[in-house]
DNA sequence: CTGTTAGCGCCTTCAC
DNA sequence: GTGAAGGCGCTAACAG
């Protein structure tokens, strides 16, 4: 039946008896031929064992490849680990197959052939998760001249962003953690694509070129100025990433040293867990000996009591995806609440919740 | 500098002074083009803000589109959720992202489009997730004649199939389960794509169309045969999917009753774990009163000290894609193994670890 | 309802 | 190192 070369649709139409384009109709507007044309079609079809219409020669001839293009930062496997960004992608996914869209992932190794193959890859428009200022990635993007959405940042002149305030948002959120404090400390995401955990004074930070990551630090001094610190008695320890392990690590350090922190504010709820973790084997009690607030109210956040930051990713990711289809545009800053639970003081006093 | 319609390589070309040709190669195959033509060529490139060799174009003329489609069931969200099926995914783009592929996710969401949508992307092969013998996807990938790997199930003509042995491995978890147990029971994953809950005697369980879920329900029938038991006694509770929350319900459910089980074989870890809160809810001392086993060993089957079936969904993933990318061929049943932990009964008498 | 024409943008082939 | 021709497989646009 089958032949062992590629069957194409004049074949098709050649053996059915009519002309190429009554075979092209058959498929794609099945309503406007006859019933006998079509079904001679189907069945010459089906006697050469006619894959259908070739997805690239239509994308070509249509100029659209219903198809959306999503850029994962480095490390794909942290990505599917992190709750947050499993969320993200599935309201992208959600938008998209409610559009007959497809939606390929385009992960980024940190490898030189990253910028090719995202360039290269067949898709109408793209959705970058957070990056760094830097990131080559974000130039190739542009380059293609195609509708583009960045989540979280950096901003990029002629592409769209999606993302809460951050510093607001961190500004906020560290007043909880803070109040009442008098060794506040911060549990960061990394300042730049290195990724290389550090411990240090707030102070001689670098440069953070993760704009998502800067933003928020500021954010915390801010609130950690609204509630009576200089920003140089703040202790940050930098995570290469939104995991438990790692931050459980690190807060066991700050709290097993000369003069630990009582208060822990994290950018990730993954983070905020790991740190509860070490308080408990450190014997401190939440919040009393120390405060911990976390980011992103994932489900872990609500089963540990955490205070947090409370935005949809899954919302943001479906707003994304509108955006890079057309279908909306100029999206305001996306929400976000303050959830507030036990891992943080009271600020009129023990247990007035 | 760039005009409002999309750019050619023609008048790139053009601009630049030399044929179509160089300028290809200049895209291409850079070594062979001299530094004075690849200048000018990029130059007039710069100027006409020319995206680069059009995927789409490319990928006709080429063949090749390099990149595979995923499959993933209805419920996307869901997919995102199970622990199991992003390390699946994240095999997957690994080795994607080593060859210099892109990994296109096709979500099904159960209308009619899905089979276009499926058939009409532009993938050089596909990797479908467990699905049921009557998926219409499945009969509409292999129609491509592209190459399809299946994981878990069913076994297709035509099609290569990446799986552990379920009833091997579900026999063996299960005498493990039920030794010594007096009430056995199972707690399924959903028989068919309708996904209902429901719970009742093993004889009276309809056709399950998930090949997964059959044999499973096979290997747990061998196993309770194994340890004394008619398959008629055991009571099956189906949950429309590997989730901890439905899985507690059902449980709770079981052990309210009058006839309460003390030995539940789940088909996942988070299933597994939704038990385990039910049994403590309940008062009910586990392995003593209720035995528990899961699937997978995922991190929380570790955390929980749960007996499970361990198996590499990560590494699958990336058999699939090499089976499917042609770097490899008939891939011999993946490996499991059980893990026994705190959560069953020990065979040699209480307390015998 | 069916057919003809004319490319979509690029790259393989083969010549120079 | 460069170029001319031709066509990958399909469908928009326009007849009839």
């Amino acid at each position: 039946m089958a032949s062992s070369k590629r069957v194409t649709l004049a074949q098709v139409a050649e053996l059915a008896g009519v002309s190429v384009m009554t075979a092209s109709y058959t498929y794609n507007q099945p309503g406007r031929v006859s019933d006998q044309a079509r079904s001679k079609v189907l069945e010459a079809a089906e006697r050469l064992g006619y894959a259908g219409p070739d997805p690239s020669a239509r994308s070509l001839r249509r100029g659209s490849t219903q198809t959306l293009g999503v850029v994962l930062g480095e490390h794909l496997t942290y990505a599917f680990d992190d709750p947050g960004a499993v969320a993200f992608l599935a309201g992208i996914a959600e938008v998209c197959a409610g559009r007959g869209y497809g939606m390929t992932i385009l992960p980024i190794t940190g490898a030189p052939d990253d910028v090719p193959r995202v360039t290269g890859a067949a898709v109408d428009g793209f959705i970058v998760w957070t990056t760094s200022d830097d990131d080559p990635v974000l130039a190739a993007v542009r380059a293609t001249k195609r509708p583009a959405v960045i989540h979280g940042g950096p901003a990029v002149r002629g592409l769209e962003l999606v993302t809460v305030d951050n510093r607001a948002a961190a500004a906020a959120v560290g007043v909880l953690a803070f109040a009442g404090a008098r060794r506040p400390a911060i549990l960061s995401f990394p300042l730049s694509r290195e990724r290389v955990s550090t411990i240090g004074r707030a102070a001689d930070l670098p440069h953070a070129t993760f704009p998502v990551t800067r933003e928020r630090l500021q954010g915390y001094r801010d609130a950690a100025e609204r509630t009576g610190f200089a920003w140089d008695d703040v202790v940050v320890a930098v995570c290469a990433r939104n995991d438990a392990a790692e931050a459980e690590r690190l807060a066991a350090t700050l709290l097993g040293s000369a003069d630990p922190p009582d208060a822990i504010a994290a950018m990730g709820d993954q983070q905020a867990a790991g740190v509860l973790a070490a308080a408990r084997a450190a014997g401190c009690a939440v919040p009393d000996d120390l405060a911990v607030t976390g980011w992103d109210d994932a489900e872990v956040a609500a089963r540990l009591g955490l205070t947090t930051v409370a935005q949809s990713l899954r919302e943001q990711g479906a707003v994304c995806a509108q955006v890079a289809l057309g279908q909306q545009t100029s999206p305001r800053a996306a929400r976000w609440s303050l959830v507030r639970r036990s891992s943080t003081r009271s600020s009129t006093g023990r247990g007035a919740r």
